[in-house]
This record gives C-alpha cells, structure tokens and sequence, in this order.
DNA sequence: TTAATATGCAGTCATTTACCTGCATGTCAA
DNA sequence: TTGACATGCAGGTAAATGACTGCATATTAA
C-alpha cells in the first residue's frame, strides 16, 4: 500500500462522497454517480482515476458503461498503520499533558 | 470535526512523520522535531499549524519553547466515520464483484 | 545588559490540484 | 447503418500547496 495515494485520495471531499455513493449502492456506472455530484463528467473521471490509483475503487467494463467498486481493503491497511497505535496511546494523553504542565 | 482538515493534514508525508515522531516521544519542541527533518524550520512550522488546525496536535508553551503533543481523538473519530463501516462489509465485496461479473 | 537561542511572521515561487471546454472513440438500439 | 448514449482523452486555468529567504520578536544565560 502506498499511504501516500490512499491519503492524498481521501482527502477530497467529493472523493469521499463517491465512497459513500458506492456504499450505499456498488458497481454503479460513472452517469450514475455523476447524477449526484455537481461538476462536469470530466472531473468525476478524474476523482474516480485517483480513487482507482489509490486502489481504493476497482472498475470493469460492461458495454459501453463502466461499473465502479469499493476495495476497503486500503483502508483497512491504513487504520492498522495509523489508527491503532494511536488508539492504544489515547487514554494516556491527557495524563501526559497535565505532568508536562505540572511542570514536567 | 473537519473530516476534509484531517484528512488534508494526514495526506503528506512530512506530516505524517511528525505525528510518528511524537508518537516516539510526546511533548517534543519545534526545533527537536526539526532535526529529525530535512526542511527549514519555518517549513515544518507550517506543517504542525496545519496538524494544530486539525486539531491532531496541542502546542503548550514553556517560555521559549513550544511543546508539541499529539491527540489521538480526531483519527479516532476518523476511524469511526470512514472506516468502520466499511470493514463491515469488507468481506461481502468479492462476492458483489464475482456476481457482476457472471452477469448479475 | 548583551549575545545566543527558540520561535513567529511576511513575502516569493514552482508545482500540484481541481475544475473546466472541446473533441474523439466505442457501444447499443432502431 | 445511423443516431443516441456512455465514456475517454487532450489541453487550459485559477487557486491551493509546500518549499524557500529574510527579518522580527521573545526568552534565557553569561
């Protein structure tokens, strides 16, 4: 995985709203997801190639449509890189700041 | 939370070193976190406002010096929106994609 | 007080980003 | 086959980003 793509990917908001898009329905078209963003097709394509490179969302061709698919599994990847090891921490942190302000 | 600030703040790497970095050792000055760098100061001042901005790290003040302390709370809230629901159906997935391909 | 140290702030610049328009290609249906 | 439909591809542009330099301010220590 390439934290970097799979970061970079998420944080756009209209990249996020397509996650969703696919979530609530899998394997929709591009038409289908353009219906409900608000920019030219073009720049749909554009965050969708971007979701795709982060391997976040797979494609394949039937016809002459394009079906779009979520793949968690980057996201999976980077909870287990980035979020636990903060999860574990969390509770302690507050203790770590009230010693430091008392003066260490 | 600004889902579209911690995600813009996690998506670099630089960033992304710096949180590892007070992850090693809380409460690190600005001029500690440099020299484990390789930018100008004023660079990586940048880069802590941003996760400041985030809210993924709280600044305390010790006269001249800038303590740096991460809070794990927005990558937690992070997890809880973006990423739990779809560890729910990662398994399901390859099973969506596999009946698309045999035609629906 | 003065010099060294730690950080803050403003302005510049090249690159990337996220949108757009216009046109091309490929597929289905009448 | 031909027109309608779904998508692909090639620029073009304004704004955001991430780096820099130069100078200012504030704190500590001699």
């Amino acid at each position: 995985m390439d934290a970097d793509d799979v970061f970079k990917a998420l944080s756009d908001p209209t990249r996020r709203k397509l996650l969703d898009l696919l979530y609530e329905k899998n394997g929709q078209t591009l038409g289908e997801l353009c219906a409900n963003l608000d920019m030219a097709r073009q720049s749909a394509t554009q965050h969708l190639g971007i979701l795709e490179a982060a391997n976040l969302v797979s494609t394949v061709k039937r016809g002459r449509e394009k079906l779009h698919f979520i793949n968690p599994v980057p996201i999976h990847e980077v909870y287990e890189r980035w979020v636990r090891k903060f999860e574990i921490q969390r509770l302690s942190l507050l203790h770590d700041l009230k010693k430091e302000l008392e003066g260490e």
